[in-house]
DNA sequence: TAATATAGTTAAGTTACTTATCCATTTAGG
DNA sequence: CCTAAATGGATAAGTAACTTAACTATATTA
């Protein structure tokens, strides 16, 4: 059991830093990532998760904190540009499930490149203590808001 | 300048957990901080943030990164509400100084309470020590993104 | 004192969400 | 078994909230 005062100290912390930092970090995402492409920066999520085995429409839902019918609207989208590919399962046929196709990873890792090189540009001036600290407090958020790591089965 | 190693565990880590963390606050803020109020979340922002100093449209678009008109439009509905107020700048008469009304006040408390609520559900369960760590690293991130920690003139 | 910059709003259009409904398939209970 | 409920996904219709472009009013600057 923590103390008050410092409970409600991170509390505040949370609630002033999050909202923010995610919001310029959208911002470059949608700037630099998605530069160029079109798609949307859920669209670009969906891509990138389905790489990593969140690869559900209803498992990206739950991820990314949207109703099943954005998601599936979104991978539609992703679809007819070819950068998304519909497998389906053949262990459950009700079951879909995606990946990037060869131009959506490469998109993915053009995006990614970039968005890595800005936050490199951030975090370079920092300390090696700074960075082991924001390692160690992302880990605790994703035990607090129950973040998978890693994630599910392949098609 | 930092390892390379952990230049890049630490962008991974906050690519990671950042955009899902802020997701599951948002929807938490949603459900709960503007309940009931038919406000939206942007509305909710912009009432917190008036109050803080943070109280012209140019100052909140910045802020929140989104165009002035979306913050007018937003402020518009507001004002409609009763929930906030316009007291024009008698030095510079181009300027619109916002604060929340009394209505607004009070949604904002309850709405505040009920969010902190919350997380100190979830972050009771944390060792001192690991809130300290998280407080450390917000604070980086604050430096990182430019996020003013305090703010503005008043009216 | 004219040109430019800043603060805010209005208007029009678009995007991307939401809920409700539906179909297909799988799992569970009697 | 075999029907009822649950699950995965897609479709349809409606709406909320954003965007850019253009406009008004005031202030600053050259």
């Amino acid at each position: 059991m923590p103390s008050q005062a410092l409970l409600n100290a991170a509390i505040n912390a949370l609630w002033e830093t999050l909202p923010p930092a995610w919001m310029r970090i959208r911002t470059q995402i949608r700037d630099n990532a998605t530069q160029g492409h079109g798609i949307s920066l859920v669209q670009f999520h969906i891509l990138r998760h389905s790489r990593r085995g969140i690869n559900t429409t209803a498992a990206l839902a739950e991820h990314l904190q949207i109703s099943r019918p954005a998601v599936s609207q979104a991978v539609e989208g992703l679809v007819q540009k070819g950068l998304l590919q519909r497998l389906p399962s053949k262990q459950d046929r009700r079951k879909i499930y995606l990946q990037p196709s060869a131009a959506g990873n490469t998109l993915l890792e053009e995006g990614i490149q970039r968005s890595q090189f800005w936050m490199a540009e951030k975090l370079q001036t920092l300390q090696d203590s700074d960075l082991q600290t924001l390692l160690q407090a992302m880990s605790t958020l994703q035990a607090l808001f129950d973040i998978p790591s890693h994630a599910g089965p392949k098609p």
